[in-house]
RNA sequence: CCCCCCAUAGCCCAACCGGCAGAGGCAGCCGACUUAAAAUCGGCACAGUCUGGGUUCGAAUCCCAGUGGGGGGACCA
């Protein structure tokens, strides 16, 4: 080492001082058993291997990274792994383009983020990685698809699915954006019916809502607001309305079912089965009719659908449905404001009542009939919404309702549906925005479905589960398959594949399909645990001494579709008896995105940051520091206000401050300076619950205090020498390991300690320490500060009160006026208030 | 249209249960060191908390209304 080298902080050297030995220690290898440690399960989301790792990945991966670090340092043992999601589109599309093999392109990409990964230093235990790509990986997702088809979670149906006309596959409705559009390829969705394979999630509705309020403070906000609005619940009830002319009752469903004699026609989805068999047996002229308008409106995009400001439009359908609590005979007519797939595809329609349904009976010249009066603020009656074009949806009085009458809207729900369920034609019921989740996509690179069709005369329409001893169904070799989209599966083309024979002798097909990745990552988390096992999915031992995940982190981009996947499939493990939790995730952290000058960073603005150059040219700690300090970390963070040089210069002051420490390691602190051993002991008590919530910028800018102190009290107070001047360079070294890992490391060496730092537990701060011996106590007359006094801690109320009284500021900020109250905090204020 | 979150120095952000608006940084200015510059070190200055009401002895903090920004849902019966 060079003298220059000795004192002059260099990133690089201090990196390549350090890589190795952590390689060579491995100190975040955790064996299952653990050791009589607490645990934590910290995981981050992993990584799709597209490309480097960028910005986004650096942030998400120092803040799971300093939780790791953070709970290790705590004196618990932490299981801290790492793995890819590595099948998927974006990667079967970039092999496309460049004419690669998928899976060449996907490994080398890992193998580039791993080598960044090591760099940047998260404390993970590479012992345990996994890559869902992997056969020894998806033969478990096949295992799981299989236990969902024998309990009928896995299904298929025929129903009509989103399709992306670029990708040239279905998508789940979670993958359709609020503007119709792809979320992946950005093309506009349009409608197919197709049969494919569904996982029965609705089933699990209930759950994955009334579970969140548990996880409420330990999730974001904002995640259990979007997951609550996914799931969508209405209650209310089911209506059976008998339709003239047809043996089967229509039931509908209504969130109002104390306004049924409201009821004045139905209305039912164009585009569902009923609307179609209805129209069989209408008139000539309404059948054709009814023809040219569902044309019409499937020719319409998501788009113009979505569109609720256009004017309402239908046709009648020659039919006539009785209203079950009057008898009364009502036309049913088809419209596309009512969508086929929520609810039973046909309404009730009460114009009084709901806005839709008025601007429709007005379209079309229906009857509106008033059943609840609905009154404004001052108590007058709202005008007639057939005048005034505004239904009255508020609560109020019902009228015209026969046993209703007299009772307020809550009341006038709950008899009606006892009625209903007295005369046998309706009951309570709860609907779901949520659908089935639709897991079929007809690509090459993800997990093959494990099912057999059978392929010859006697067994057609047949479907048999591939046996677990058969597991894997590998994916064939990409070469000689055609992978550009085409609307079926490529592995449809591979025959030699597809085609097999049983013991028997029979002939099968295999599923062309394969599944949607969101199945990959919904459990991955548990594969943790034995990535190796190759005689199950899981050690549910191990999973369940280790589980759920205390912390999880990621992107707020997973904020409904990923969570929400897992938490289900993490619910339908426990009923099958696997797991003794039925949440994964018992605290989530989503950080904020990295913007430059307020835009998304892209290759095609132009405004990329790239995470390597970053890495180069600072180095990791300097990244790391700058990300943990930019400001909260569920903020975004804009390139553009931040400084990576600052906080390059931070570490290099703390860097010198444990070069400056003189004492000998070991030495005892109780002689040090005691104002400055106040300062270590405060940042060591504050430190743990800023952590804890997450404010890793505040304990940033903690230890740059800490730093400023200490370098005073080397430069011009207690001296290098002074015991307490070590014990706040190692207080430092221990907390900065948790956002600069090599720069800490290196201060720990100076100060005469052996690696590694991140293994070390917090010093505990002394409680003696802490406590003030004076106190400044503000004195406020009539709300303005008048007088500041130095007081003993120990001071009472009512000196402190006769201390604010005695001064003289305060006196003449009274005059002779009259004091009306005095108020006293200790040890914070004295208040007093004028008459 | 409905729901949720946010607004503090030029900028990024702190401020516990309502108790002195400032912990930290960036940018700025002055000075020390230097032949000079960089780096480093020392110092300085900068807001009364988006607007308007209310509660309180006391409000950045709680309540109401609004403005601006972000997010989610939305013809969901």
């Amino acid at each position: 080492m060079t003298e220059q080298a000795a004192d002059s902080y260099d990133f690089q050297a201090i990196q390549d001082r350090w890589l190795p030995v952590w390689e060579e220690l491995k100190p975040f290898e955790v064996p299952n058993a653990g050791s009589d440690k607490p645990k934590k399960y910290v995981l981050d989301m992993f990584p799709y291997p597209s490309g480097d790792l960028h910005m986004g990945h650096a942030e998400a991966f120092c803040f799971g990274d300093v939780l790791a670090r953070y709970w290790r340092g705590r004196g618990y043992d932490v299981l801290h792994p790492i793995g890819w999601d590595s099948f998927g589109l974006p990667a079967e599309n970039a092999a496309i383009k460049r004419g690669v093999d998928p899976r060449e392109w996907t490994y080398a990409n890992i193998a580039q983020q791993k080598a960044s990964f090591r760099i940047y230093a998260p404390s993970f235990d590479w012992s345990r990685v996994l890559h869902t790509s992997d056969p020894e990986y998806y033969k478990w997702n096949q295992w799981l698809f299989l236990k969902m088809y024998e309990k009928g979670l896995a299904y298929r149906k025929a129903s009509w699915v989103n399709w992306d006309p670029v990708d040239q596959t279905v998508l789940a409705n979670e993958q359709v954006l609020a503007d119709g559009t792809s979320e992946r390829s950005g093309a506009v969705v349009v409608k197919k019916k197709l049969t494919q394979w569904y996982f029965r999630i609705t089933d699990y509705a209930d759950r994955l809502l009334d579970d969140l309020d548990a996880l409420e403070g330990h999730w974001p906000a904002k995640v259990l607001n979007m997951q609550r609005n996914w799931i969508g619940r209405s209650t209310g009830a089911e209506v059976e309305f008998e339709i003239e002319g047809r043996e089967a009752k229509v039931p509908v469903f209504t969130t109002r079912p104390d306004t049924l004699y409201g009821a004045t026609f139905m209305v039912v989805a164009p585009d569902s089965d009923l609307a179609a068999e209805l129209a069989v047996s209408a008139s000539p002229e309404a059948r054709m009719q009814f023809q040219e308008y569902l044309t019409e409106t499937q020719r319409q995009s998501e788009i113009d659908r979505q569109n609720a400001d256009r004017p309402k439009t239908g046709v009648f359908l020659d039919h006539f449905a009785i209203n079950p609590v009057n008898g009364e005979r009502i036309p049913v007519w088809a419209s596309d404001y009512v969508l086929a797939d929520y609810g039973h595809g046909a309404i009730m329609a009460v114009p009084a009542h709901d806005q839709r349904d008025l601007d429709f009976a007005r379209e079309f010249e229906l009857p509106v009939r008033v059943v609840v009066d609905v009154r404004d603020e001052t108590g007058e009656s709202l005008p007639d919404p057939l005048e005034s074009g505004v239904a009255t949806a508020g609560d109020g009085v019902l009228v015209n309702s026969g046993p209703l009458d007299g009772l307020r809207k809550a009341e006038a729900i709950a008899r009606a549906i006892e009625v209903l369920e007295e005369r046998g034609t309706g009951r309570a019921a709860k609907t779901y925005r949520l659908r089935d989740w639709l897991i079929s996509r007809q690509r090459y690179w993800g997990t093959p479905i494990p099912i057999l069709h059978g392929a010859e005369e006697g067994n057609a329409g047949e479907m048999r589960a591939v046996g677990a001893s058969e597991l894997p169904v590998r994916l064939p070799a990409s070469e000689g398959l055609d992978l550009k989209p085409k609307g079926s599966s490529p592995l449809g083309a591979a025959t030699e594949w597809a085609s097999v024979t049983d013991a028997a002798g029979t002939a099968w097909t295999r599923d062309p399909d394969t599944m949607d990745t969101f199945v990959d990552s919904s459990w991955y988390y548990l594969r943790f645990l034995s990535s190796q096992d190759d005689t199950q999915a899981f050690d549910p031992t191990a999973v369940n001494a280790w589980g759920p995940i205390d912390q999880y982190a990621g992107g707020v981009e997973h904020a409904i579709l990923h969570l929400l996947y897992s938490r289900f499939i993490t619910k339908v493990l426990h009923d099958l008896g696997y797991l003794d939790f039925e949440e994964p995730f018992s605290a989530l952290l989503n950080q904020g995105m990295v913007l430059q000058d307020g835009a998304k960073m892209s290759k095609s603005k132009g405004n990329l940051v790239e995470f390597a150059s970053e890495l180069g040219e600072h180095g990791a700690d300097a990244l790391r520091v700058t990300l943990a300090f930019a400001g909260p970390p569920e903020d975004d963070i804009d390139w553009a206000d931040v400084s990576v040089q600052g906080s390059a210069k931070f570490l290099a002051r703390a860097w010198r401050v444990a070069g400056d420490v003189a004492s000998e390691a070991g030495v005892d602190f109780a002689g040090g300076d005691a104002t400055l051993r106040k300062h270590t002991h405060q940042l060591l008590a504050d430190a743990p619950g800023l952590i804890e919530h997450y404010k890793f910028n505040v304990v940033v800018a903690r230890l740059m205090d800490q730093v400023n102190v200490t370098r005073k009290a080397i430069d011009a107070g207690a001296g290098a020498a002074d015991p307490a001047v070590r014990e706040s360079a190692e207080a430092i070294a221990v907390i900065l390991s948790l956002f600069a890992p090599y720069t800490a490391e290196d201060m720990w060496a100076k100060l005469g300690h052996r690696p590694t730092v991140a293994l070390e537990e917090w010093p505990a701060a002394d409680p003696a320490l802490l406590v003030e011996d004076e106190v400044t106590m503000v004195v406020q007359v009539n709300g303005k500060v008048r007088d500041r006094l130095t007081l003993p801690a120990s001071v009472t109320e009512a000196e402190a009160e006769a201390a604010a009284r005695a001064s003289e500021a305060v006196q003449r900020a009274i005059g002779d006026r009259e004091i009306a109250n005095v108020i006293v905090r200790v040890p914070k204020i004295v208040s007093i208030a004028l008459r």
